[in-house]
DNA sequence: CAACATTGCTCAATCGATGAAGCAACAATT
DNA sequence: AATTGTTGCTTCATCGATTGAGCAATGTTG
């Protein structure tokens, strides 16, 4: 409206030079507590006009320094490239802001330098929480948390120095791991073991999959080849390359698969579209992640989707409460209905 | 290390009194410009060394308060749950970070309102820039951002008040529009006008979609039929629900598809797989956006991939040179090989 | 050895918002 | 009339980091 070219930011002071007041009042009026400090309506009506005329924009940076609470709330996450980190965020943020706090969000791409860097960033800037999702060594940042007096909690991959909310891993793969057997017997009029594909065999995650995978062989009697545990890393160039040697060296794939993640899966559909191994007899697949078009791919996949609500829920109901108890709280995944 | 109980944050006062020095020395150690400051080197490593053992983490709201530039620069984008934004936000985050800028993202749902209270909360935190992404209303952002002496920028749709940066909607709409045709031509013996499905019939992108979409058919010598625009909003069901009304009232859908997204390609895929509409006649479909899953949907999909990186190329062109002519730039988006 | 330069620091004001304490003006009570 | 209470403000210290100005202690030069 006014001010187009930027002399310099509208301070309060400014505000009480126009008004005629002091730069007090102005900062009681237009943070809301005007009524406990007894400034009179007409006062409050004027300041909130002029305010308003000269764009006044509240300069955070000073008023944090002089609060207590900073109200930041801070996120690490490793990608934003698959629907469940995007959904983690999305419903994050909106958590976030509906309890009045500012959600800072940052993704370090699996990179624990990254991640180190942006969590001392994330202090910088005075986060009261510091939520590491899929972070490689949350416990790293828990240290660093602690010594800067944040509080800090692990989504998604645990850590053993403050509160983790992760999937039930384990019960999930092997729920997945269950269907896919009996989907593969059902299909095909036999048992057979299947391959698992993806993920860091270092991870939490992973290995909690895996033992899930292997708990559902035995549970059907079926033994597990462990040439085929391709543990092999998350990239979908990673899977691909992966199936690609293992191909190579052996005449024929299983035709049931358990993929740990959709993108896992990108590299191994993109293989089996490529490389025509599964042409006319298309396997059956298990995927420890949910994606729309997924799917949609047809043939047999089936797929769990971790329950982000859930999770987060949980996640707030520690920031809620304050709670620090040093735990791993399980949140068991959803099967979607094909 | 130390202080496990979070008295207070440790401050340049704090680290002062145990390295016997002032807190201005600490400050410039700190901040690396204490050559300039003629600090000793003995004592430049003293403080060093006792900050770290500290944990020492900078109050940023302290050092911005009292610096010129905040060196934040701000996003805003509607939703994380296609390829298209999740990349958009990584590959800014990435490049705003190699600048030594530190960036804060929120994602805004469509929400005019949202849109505007999270541009007036990055405001408040000192953002040297704004970058609109998908905005409902860009130009009210821009005005606001100008109220407060920050710089603003539209990215994905333009806005009338700021520089512009989008793909060029109306060349990759019309290139897809033709090779869809031709596609349908190839698949099908005969010529036939294709059905739009998707997007705001209110948003620039859209309608310039429409046009490109008119012009590759006219191109051909193909008449449009006007009631096969189906611009429904972007969302799965809307796209869904649209396609399943049409089908309602005529006898046959077209078997060739403009998707404006492939938020509404979920959608369409979705109608297309529990219709039964198009069973053993699948349809050829180009889709105005990239998915790598949709890409191994098989059937006859062409996609147009936005391109990000060029598209934010341009973006920290301005940002780099300060420019601010108010144009609209278009970032001519890729054709995905099948 | 006086004059001046250099080194290595400290002092104090400052950024903008906040809120405890205080103060003038007037009203109500005894 | 004197005391107490209330209203409606202002003053000023403060949050933590930054930085121009300044100052003592050395080093250098003619």
């Amino acid at each position: 409206m006014n001010q187009d070219r930027q002399t310099k930011k509208t301070t309060i002071y400014d505000l009480a030079e126009l008004a005629g007041t002091s730069a007090s009042a102005v900062s009681a009026v237009l943070n809301g507590n005007w009524k406990k400090r007894r400034i009179s309506v007409q006062l409050a009506d004027k300041i909130t006009k002029i305010a308003e005329e000269q764009g006044y924009a509240l300069n955070m940076q000073a008023s944090l320094l002089r609060r207590d609470r900073s109200k930041i709330i801070g996120m690490i996450v490793p990608k934003y490239d698959n629907r469940y980190f995007g959904s983690i965020v999305e419903t994050f943020e909106n958590m976030a802001r509906s309890r009045g706090l500012f959600p800072i969000i940052t993704c370090t791409r699996r990179d624990p330098e990254l991640e180190v860097e942006a969590a001392r960033t994330m202090l910088s800037y005075q986060v009261e929480w510091l939520i590491s999702t899929g972070a490689t060594d949350p416990d790293r940042i828990t240290d660093i948390c602690n010594a800067a007096g944040a509080h800090s909690l692990n989504l998604d991959l645990p850590g053993a120095k403050a509160v983790s909310v992760i999937s039930d891993n384990f019960g999930g793969s092997r729920e997945l791991t269950r269907r896919v057997l009996l989907s593969y017997q059902r299909k095909f009029g036999s048992t057979s073991p299947l391959l698992f594909v993806g993920g860091r065999g270092s991870d939490h995650n992973t290995l909690e999959r895996v033992r899930g995978f292997r708990a559902a062989h035995e549970d059907l009697g079926i033994a597990v080849d462990e040439r085929h545990i391709l543990a092999c890393g998350y990239a979908p160039e990673k899977a691909e390359s992966s199936l690609a040697a293992l191909a190579a060296s052996e005449r024929e794939l299983p035709r049931g698969m358990f993929v740990n993640s959709t993108i896992s899966l990108e590299g191994v559909m993109r293989w089996i579209k490529t490389s025509h191994h599964y042409d006319n007899r298309t396997p059956v697949i298990g995927c420890f992640d949910w994606d729309p078009f997924a799917a949609l791919l047809g043939g047999d996949i089936e797929m769990v989707r971790q329950d982000v609500q859930g999770m987060l829920d949980a996640v707030f109901e520690i920031i809620d409460t304050g709670s620090s108890a040093n735990t791993v709280i399980q949140i068991a995944p959803l099967f979607v209905s094909a």
